[in-house]
DNA sequence: ATCCTTTATGTTACAATGTCACATGTCAAG
DNA sequence: CTTGACATGTGACATTGTAACATAAAGGAT
C-alpha cells in the first residue's frame, strides 16, 4: 500500500522528488504546470476531479483553463504518477512505480476515501485470464466500489 | 463467457425472457421503456453510451430525453442486466446472472470489442484483498484495457 | 549566440455526458 | 374508484472533456 491521499508534507516532497527523477530518466519534462497539478493531487485527501484541480490552481489567482489541466493529467497518468479512477472521473497521486503490476483501488462509496493495494495474486489471476483469451492488457487499473472498514463500523 | 454483444436474434429473445423472469421474481417492473433500452444494448455489437442508446430510440421517431435513458440504465444495472463500463462511459447487456461473483471485462482499445469473463481465481484474489482491509465490495466490475487477439494478429 | 524544431501551454469555443426539480402518467392494492 | 407508489415526460442546467489554432518556451545543430 502506497497511497498518497491524506499523506503529509514529507511524503509530498518525496513524491515530488520521485516524479522529478522518474521524468529525468525518461527524458520527459516535469514542468511547472505538471508539478503544480501533481502537488494538488498529492495534497488532496481524496481522489479529486479535473475541475477540482482547476479550482485549486485558480484559487491562487491563476487563470488556468480545463484543457491545460487535462493535458497535465494525461501526462502524469502516462508516466504512472497519477491514476485515473474512471468510475468517479477523478484522479489520485501515486508515488510508487507500478512498473508492470496491476493496481487495485478500493473505493468507499460512503466517505469517498480510496485505498490502493498491490496484489500479486490478483495480478496473477488477471494475467491468466488475459492469456487464455490472447488478450494483452495495457492499463491494469482495477476499481472496486464498496464500504470501507471505518464506515462499516460507523454504520453499525 | 456470456457476452451479449454481437449476438443474434435468438439470444436477444432469450435475454429478454431472462430479464422478464428475473424482474418478475424480484417484483420489479420490466417496463416498455426498460425493455427498449435493454434491446438496444443487447443488439449492439459493442458497448455503447447512453446518448447512443438515446439516438437509437429516437431514430424511430420517439422523443426520448436523456434522463429517461439514464433511469432505465440505472434500473437495468441495479438488477445486473447490464454492466456499466466506467472507463468508456458505456454500457453492455449481459444475460447471465452475476449473483455474487465479479465480472471481468477485457476491452480492446483497437476495435472496441469487449469480452466478458468470469474468473473464480480473480474473485478469490479480490475477496482476499478486500477481507485484509475490512472492505466490503458492492459493485465488482473489473475493466482492463488492452488489445484483443484479433487486433494483435492483424497488427503483425 | 541564432536559428530551428519540438514540445508545452494559452485561448476560444464547443461537444459530450449526466442531473435536478417538478409535472404528469400508469399500475395495482385495498 | 381512490389512493399511493412507482415510472416517465420535460426543460433547464451542471459537469466533464476536446478540437483547433495561436503563442511561448526548451534544447539541439550550425
Amino acid at each position: 500500500m502506497a497511497l498518497m491521499t491524506g499523506d503529509h508534507p514529507h511524503s509530498l516532497r518525496s513524491a515530488l522528488r520521485h516524479a522529478e527523477t522518474l521524468c529525468k530518466t525518461r527524458g520527459a519534462r516535469f514542468t511547472e504546470m505538471r508539478r503544480k497539478v501533481f502537488e494538488v493531487l498529492a495534497e488532496a485527501a481524496q481522489p479529486i476531479g479535473a475541475y477540482a484541480v482547476l479550482d485549486q490552481l485558480n484559487a491562487e489567482g491563476a487563470r488556468v483553463k480545463p484543457m491545460t489541466v487535462y493535458r497535465a493529467l494525461d501526462f502524469l497518468a502516462e508516466h504512472g504518477l497519477v491514476h485515473k479512477l474512471a468510475g468517479r472521473n477523478a484522479f489520485v497521486a501515486c508515488d510508487h512505480p507500478h512498473d508492470d503490476h496491476a493496481a487495485l483501488f478500493l473505493i468507499c462509496g460512503d466517505c469517498g476515501k480510496v485505498a490502493e493495494l498491490d496484489s500479486t495474486a490478483l495480478e496473477g489471476a488477471l494475467a491468466s485470464c488475459a492469456q487464455d483469451t490472447g488478450f494483452i492488457p495495457t492499463a491494469k487499473v482495477i476499481e472496486v466500489e464498496g464500504m470501507c472498514r471505518d464506515c462499516r463500523k460507523a454504520a453499525e
